[in-house]
Formats: structure tokens, C-alpha cells, sequence
DNA sequence: TGTTTCGTACGAAATATTTCCTACCTTCAA
DNA sequence: TTGAAGGTAGGAAATATTTCGTACGAAACA
């Protein structure tokens, strides 16, 4: 059977909706669990409160989460980089889906339009930067 | 709450194992569990034969596969377009992780190093084409 | 023909993940 | 000082996903 490859990182992989909480404490930072479930349900959906509540709580157990206990309300914070994560998992996805092929990932990007100009000239630029 | 974005396809999503399966079957073809359940075992993981049988019935069940079953080793093909479904679950994760921005999420991939300079031409000449 | 091998079907167990109920504490305003 | 509002903790239920045991039929073959 093939090898399995060695861990990169110390934190368990979050799931789909740890993922979604750990996205509103990057965007805007430390917060209690009220502010994150208000957030879930304006941008995500109807979710109840103690259930954000439980999910955090074991995100703080798996190591993704800190909190601050001293005062009432309870203060969490990633306990991991946003750009290490998701870089993470970017690895991951190239590797199942494009077989490791970034270049196959980006063709198919760039093949399902919706991107900007712009967005296109600013990609070749860091080619360029890079191609040297 | 935010509004449920309307389904773009018709089939349910593959989830994990499903699209490891899936992937043996868009590689070599239409298949029978024997031979999924070997490619698993060398490239993925150990697992038992009625596993993937299983699995594999679920899919049937879900439309992800079609069944042959005019021979008593029933013959297993995909019913669905693998580059639809890799767009469809790469738009997914472009949306979930990188807000949606195609441009970020290819920054990121450059970022990472790991891309030939063949790679970086091909995508460049891409870039080109598309930019006038 | 017997028996071993290989196939499918299907239920159920094992896991993983998500959701929420209940209990109980603190704060705050009437 | 009482009750309503809002906190946390934790168990348990609900779901989703994965794994596998058992039963049983067909094929291969000694």
C-alpha cells in the first residue's frame, strides 16, 4: 500500500464548518461566540446559538481556536495562521483533485472565466517575477 | 439570512471516498469494484472489497455511477463529466476559501513555489490569449 | 460432484460531524 | 430582590459517512 506522507502541521484538519468560524475570526478578528453566530447566520445560515458555541468549544480542544476565559464572555481567537491553513489546504485539494498539477488547477481557472482583467494582468506579473 | 444560491447541477456531491473512487474510474475507464478496490488499495489506503462495494452501490443509487450489470461482474462508469464535476467542486472551494476570488487563490498557488517554468509559460500564453 | 473462489446484496456497526436540549450561573434592570 | 436576558458546560440526539460481517448465488476446478 502506498506510504502515508508525513505531517506537515501540528493541527487536525478543520472540518466544513470549523472551517466556516475560523473564517469570520480571520476576517474580523478575536470575538465572542454571539459575534460569530451572528455572522453565520447573516452570511452562511440559520445555526443555533449553542450549537456555534459547542462547535467552538471543540475547536479549542483540537488546538484550531484559543479563548480567553477572563471575563464572562469568552473571547476566541485562531490558534492558526490563516494563510498556513489555507495554503494547506490548497495542497490538498491540487494534490486529490489535479494530482499535484497546480498549472492543471489554474488552466481550469482560468478556462471558467470570471476573472477580471486585471485580475489576469496581476497574475502575470508574478509570473514574470517568478519565471527569472 | 443569506439566500440558499441556487443548485447549478443535478447530481449530489461526492464526498470524499466517493471522489476517490471516482477519480480511479475517470483515469482508466469503466471498471469493476475488484479493480477500483485494487487501485484504492495501492494508491489511497487499505480497504475491504465490500467496502468499495458498497460505496460504490451508494453512488449508483446517488447517479454518481452507472451500472452495468449485463455480465455477473457488474461493469462501473461515471455519470458525470469529470471536468464538470472539478469545476463545479473547484468553484466550490475557490468561493468557501478565497471568497471567491480565482486571482487570490492562484497567487496563493505561485506562492507556493513547486511550478516549472514550463508550467508558468503555459499559463502565461493562456493569460494572453484570453486578455485581448 | 464437492468445494473453493469470487461475485452481489444488504443490514448494521463504527466513526465523524453537527445540532440542540437542559442545567445552572451571572448580570442587569425594574 | 426578583425575574428576564444572556453566558458557559456538557450530554445526548440527529445526521452523514465509512466500514465490514454475513448470507447466498455463480463459476472454476480438483
Amino acid at each position: 500500500m502506498k506510504e502515508k506522507t508525513e505531517e506537515k502541521h501540528s493541527f487536525s484538519e478543520p472540518t466544513k464548518s470549523e472551517l466556516e468560524i475560523l473564517q469570520v475570526i480571520w476576517k474580523h478578528g478575536a470575538a465572542t461566540v454571539r459575534f460569530v453566530n451572528e455572522q453565520l447566520n447573516e452570511q452562511k445560515r440559520e445555526v443555533q446559538y449553542t450549537s456555534t458555541l459547542k462547535l467552538m468549544q471543540i475547536m479549542v480542544e483540537k488546538g484550531l481556536l484559543k479563548r480567553d476565559e477572563t471575563q464572562m464572555k469568552h473571547v476566541y481567537s485562531s490558534a492558526v495562521e490563516e494563510a498556513k491553513t489555507k495554503s494547506l489546504l490548497l495542497d490538498k485539494f491540487v494534490e486529490n483533485m489535479y494530482n499535484g498539477s497546480a498549472s492543471s488547477l489554474m488552466m481550469q481557472l482560468l478556462g471558467n472565466k470570471k476573472t477580471t482583467k486585471e485580475e489576469l494582468d496581476a497574475i502575470k506579473k508574478l509570473i514574470d517575477q517568478l519565471n527569472k
